[in-house]
DNA sequence: TGGGGTCTTGTAATCGATTTCAGTACGGCA
DNA sequence: TGCCGTACTGAAATCGATTACAAGACCCCA
């Protein structure tokens, strides 16, 4: 049984004074007397007081919890923007849920329920892929105001989304690319139906487009952000008969696939074949060949989503925030994975 | 500003009843008559009532959330494990809070304060390296019945912990490269004062005794569970005079930042080292070579963590379960990063 | 018929904070 | 001296649930 703290009620009887008064000691120590400010401090170091949450949410009509919606916790990409996010709020006096959308994914009114339970405040979500009809529910409540979406987004809503500049790293990739002799480029895309998949893609087509490259509809090889379907990439690369000398991949880890798959296969990478990852997750300078890539910066990300959310929060609704401070820089690393093709 | 949501006042009051029974139709429905039941649920379903958690956890004297203490949230390895705890709750109406306590450690006093200010029911700690004062306060508040470790765990105190069996890791290891003929076995140790980094040490070096193995001390390599530790640990072979044939690294990771370090200073794995992890993780069967490791189940770690946890929050304080379900079995995966030593 | 038991439900206290409203004290000014 | 404004503090309502206690209805059996 955990020894019943104080409350502030103990307070108020040893500084000999109302709670109202502690209360405002508290939150609005200008108000008081010298004297009586101290004696409240003087009250509270004795008596090792500190405000309860539940009470405090309960009268404040508040939850003090912001929750992040996660769509793989397995997937090391997230890490270190949940460390950001989990910065960005440590000043602060929300906690930070953490919810995996895959394991368990949301169910009908679940997130809008959240809400109404008075269990969380704002959520930031990394899942673009959260239903239309969750949404639509959070903005009829009038919730709309307390999402923010983080590396990815849903089209057609405007909801806040601190994202990478995706189109830009998939352009730096394929310009890289032909700057070192390529033509034949192929992309192994994320899933179907994702938004970063669609911004990658659209972005390398394009480019390959402006830079006169020559387009086969094979080279263009769907799968999904995992190392496995990088690996599928692989084979399917091996049994080209028009094989492309350069692959942009959608993230490093099917960059890591791909490679494995290309080893196995005969191919060795860069000599016969350049590969160019997305994210630069901690592995990639270390991979053997370490990985040519696009930085992105997920701290930042993630305290940026974290700030955004904050200032949506707080008592000013409309905030000056400026909607392109959401575009976070990508940048190109150039490492051991690419090379001039072989002529 | 959120539509007000229903209270349990508005439920009573469509269903023609008292709070007492609307909150006895959600807790204790065979308390009451058919009809009545019958004609609270119609009255939820009208309103769209949903208990207001503040209020709940507030009456109850309860927080309706744990926290789990993650030593670096950018490390792949915590992920899975991170995703097995958030199933562990998801059928709770628990909240599942996580903090890093390397970007922000804790401070003195703030742990036991999580409990007091009613923020927290429980503790799973993936940190071991949390203050002995910081746990002393706890117990001192009669909170140790609400701190349960995951996969580290302090000396000393008798918090359950579960963990793998880092032991039976460590030998199978030794017994594996032993069995491919390997005499010279060296070892990356993690940092220096983590119980993991003890116990995989200790069990290497007497498993390396009863094989009868050599021994020097320049095999034991300290470092800590960072890729640039393994590469690091590289160099120092490099350099040796009388190189080890195999090396036991204590993390996946470390085996990484070893093979690159290794295979850049001319040396090539497995033909002339053999190199073993510890983890598994994700990335370790696509590393090229793909690595020979220690599996750990981290996702049922996570899951039994959270199963401990709700036992000891449970209303029997004393559970019937088996301090020896805390030791979870670890696996030799075989793959590609070992061989037999060249004569 | 009356006492005792079971079922069902309501009244009201309670959890621990915040905040509105009102009151007191005091100084300044006419 | 009397009025008013300012500074400070307290009483009490409130947030939205849970639950101890009590009371009414009904049935059973002596």
């Amino acid at each position: 049984m955990p020894h019943r703290s104080a409350t502030i009620q103990d307070v108020a009887r040893v500084a000999r004074v109302s709670t109202a008064t502690v209360s405002r000691a508290l939150s609005n120590p200008d108000l008081l007397a010298d004297g009586t400010r101290e004696a409240v401090f003087e009250a509270i170091q004795q008596t090792g007081y500190r405000v309860n949450q539940a009470a405090r949410n309960l009268r404040m009509r508040r939850a003090g919890a912001v929750l992040v919606l996660v769509p793989d916790l397995g997937k090391p990409f997230y890490s270190k923007i949940l460390a950001g996010v989990s910065e960005g709020f440590a000043s602060t006096d929300y906690a930070v849920l953490i919810a995996d959308t895959e394991s368990r994914p949301l169910q009908d009114g679940e997130l809008a329920g959240y809400f109404i339970d008075g269990r969380i405040d704002g959520v930031i979500s990394l899942d673009g892929g959260l239903s239309r009809q969750a949404l639509d529910e959070c903005e009829r409540q009038g919730l709309g105001e307390r999402i923010v979406f983080l590396c990815e987004w849903v089209d057609g809503t405007d909801f806040p989304a601190i994202r990478s500049d995706n189109g830009e790293g998939a352009r730096l990739a394929i310009r890289h690319l032909h700057g070192l002799g390529h033509r034949k480029i192929a992309h192994a895309t994320g899933p179907e139906g994702n938004v970063l998949t669609t911004a990658r893609r659209d972005a390398m087509v394009s480019e390959r487009a402006v830079l006169d490259l020559p387009a086969r509809e094979e080279w263009i090889i769907r799968g999904d952000f995992s190392v496995e379907s990088g690996h599928a990439a692989a084979r399917k690369i091996l049994a080209m008969s028009e094989r492309p000398t350069a692959v942009f991949c959608s993230a490093d880890t099917v960059a890591f696939g791909l490679i494995s798959g290309l080893q196995a296969g005969g191919l060795s990478v860069p000599e016969d074949i350049s590969v160019v990852g997305f994210d630069d997750i901690d592995m990639s300078q270390y991979y053997i060949p370490a990985l040519t890539t696009i930085h992105q910066d997920r701290h930042l990300l993630g305290f940026r989503a974290a700030e955004r959310l904050l200032e949506r929060l707080g008592p000013s609704p409309s905030s000056v925030a400026d909607a392109a401070d959401d575009l976070i820089d990508v940048e190109l690393v150039v490492r051991s994975s690419t090379a001039p093709p072989k002529v």
